[in-house]
DNA sequence: ACGATGACAATGC
DNA sequence: TGCATTGCCATCG
């Protein structure tokens, strides 16, 4: 069946969007595709993208997403860049280098299942 | 309608 | 890890 690709409004997402956001708990991280599946939104990754640039949210926690790779999205040394980094380290996250450590930015299904507490340890690095 | 663009993702070397 | 390539989706001129 032909499967809908975009039953929403630009309203409706934008709304979803932030709500996914905003159940990012605070001191971790997510990655954009993440967000956009929690959203309901499953492939558009770039769009949260474009509503968080446009969001003027107050108290949106915009700094706890980031790319897939775990590294965050604006070019080092850009204002944006530097904010985010201080934002996420102000939560207790680890940033080194524009990249987060400590937390998997885009943990798949496969990935909560076969690492239970215990399994592989990537060792601390600091 | 068409092509360019972007706070992206997955894959390959 | 880093860089290039390809795929994706919504927006905009």
């Amino acid at each position: 069946m032909p499967r809908k690709p975009n039953p929403e409004t630009p309203d409706e997402r934008r709304r979803l969007i932030v709500a996914a956001v905003r159940a990012i708990p605070a001191g971790d991280v997510a990655g954009y595709g993440e967000v956009a599946r929690r959203a309901g939104l499953p492939g558009r990754a770039r769009l949260v993208a474009k509503v968080l640039c446009a969001a003027d949210e107050p108290g949106l926690a915009w700094h706890r997403v980031l790319r897939s790779d775990g590294r965050v999205a604006f070019p080092a040394g850009t204002p944006a860049f530097e904010e985010q980094v201080q934002r996420l380290r102000a939560e207790g996250v680890r940033v080194d280098a524009g990249r987060v450590r400590g937390q998997r930015a885009a943990p798949t299904l496969d990935e909560m299942l076969w690492a239970p507490p215990g399994a592989p340890k990537p060792p601390h690095r600091r």
